[in-house]
DNA sequence: TAATAAGATGCAACTTTGTTGCAAAATATT
DNA sequence: AATATTTTGCAACAAAGTTGCATCTTATTA
């Protein structure tokens, strides 16, 4: 696992340090999004905060990880696919937010279906997000 | 004009304040969504910053506006049809922010196609955000 | 219309979230 | 192993959001 991101990082041109390794640990241990709040909360003491700026920056920009849109002012941020990198996302798939559990969810085989724009719109990117229920929180 | 928004806040049993009437007017003048920012900007120093947090909470629950999520931490508000009440927002339009003027804008007139989720999964509502370049933009 | 009840506002104090510069520490390169 | 490059934590700060409470405003009633 550790040689998986390494790997990983360096494949991105990051150097490997504690944090990253660690904070990236965490997204592929879960599946589903997380905060900033959240990552901070479970490397607890280990490091600083502004670290965790930092690292979900970088992660971000070299295409890592995406963000998903909230409501809440507390945007999410998710493991993309391979096929993402530095300036070239292509994480067209919708999110799930569900109202009980509070998880987001990627919903990767779910595509984003096209829409036709009025007049005089360019599309760059689109983004859905739907909320319910989850399948988890459903059974329980 | 006046007389419309007391007519809307009213019909939303919220007392006619000076605050509300002046946030309600910004929100009329103006096509296309409004961050907290942006409100307390425009107000100045006529209203304390908590009474526009208070103001917008109180038209988000009683339906006179709807949010847009994004992925900047700055919820956008914009105004909900006359539709919507208290409890049951029946927004489901497309929200298009710009990438050059980073207005935001509610293309009222493209409804959100519906998808197919996963088995499961409840779905409760739906969120769509165009970026991209808006028309204004275009042209210029 | 005046008196009263109900509700909204502003202020102060506080918490939480996010940003920046810089010295010390860790990592990468030679 | 020595050096160059990056990253980290800390401190100090700025911005955003929350809460309780006294005062003022709006709505209701007589
Ligand atoms: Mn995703
Ligand atoms: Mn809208
Ligand atoms: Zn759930
Ligand atoms: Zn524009």
């Amino acid at each position: 696992m550790e040689r998986e991101l390494e790997k990983l990082l360096k494949k991105s041109r990051l150097s490997v340090t504690d944090s990253r390794v660690k904070i990236l640990e965490l997204f592929f241990n879960q599946q589903g999004a997380l905060a900033h709040g959240d990552i901070e909360k479970r490397t607890g003491e280990k490091f600083d905060r502004v670290t965790v700026y930092r690292t979900l920056q970088a992660f971000l920009t070299k295409g890592i990880i995406h963000t998903i849109p909230t409501n809440d002012n507390s945007i999410r941020y998710a493991l993309c696919k391979d096929t993402c990198e530095e300036g070239h996302h292509h994480d067209n798939h919708v999110h799930f937010v569900c109202n009980d559990c509070g998880n987001t969810t990627c919903l990767e085989e779910i595509i984003i279906p096209e829409i036709k724009l009025p007049k005089g719109y360019a599309s760059n990117q689109v983004e859905m997000i739907v909320s319910g229920i989850c399948r988890a929180c459903k059974k329980g």
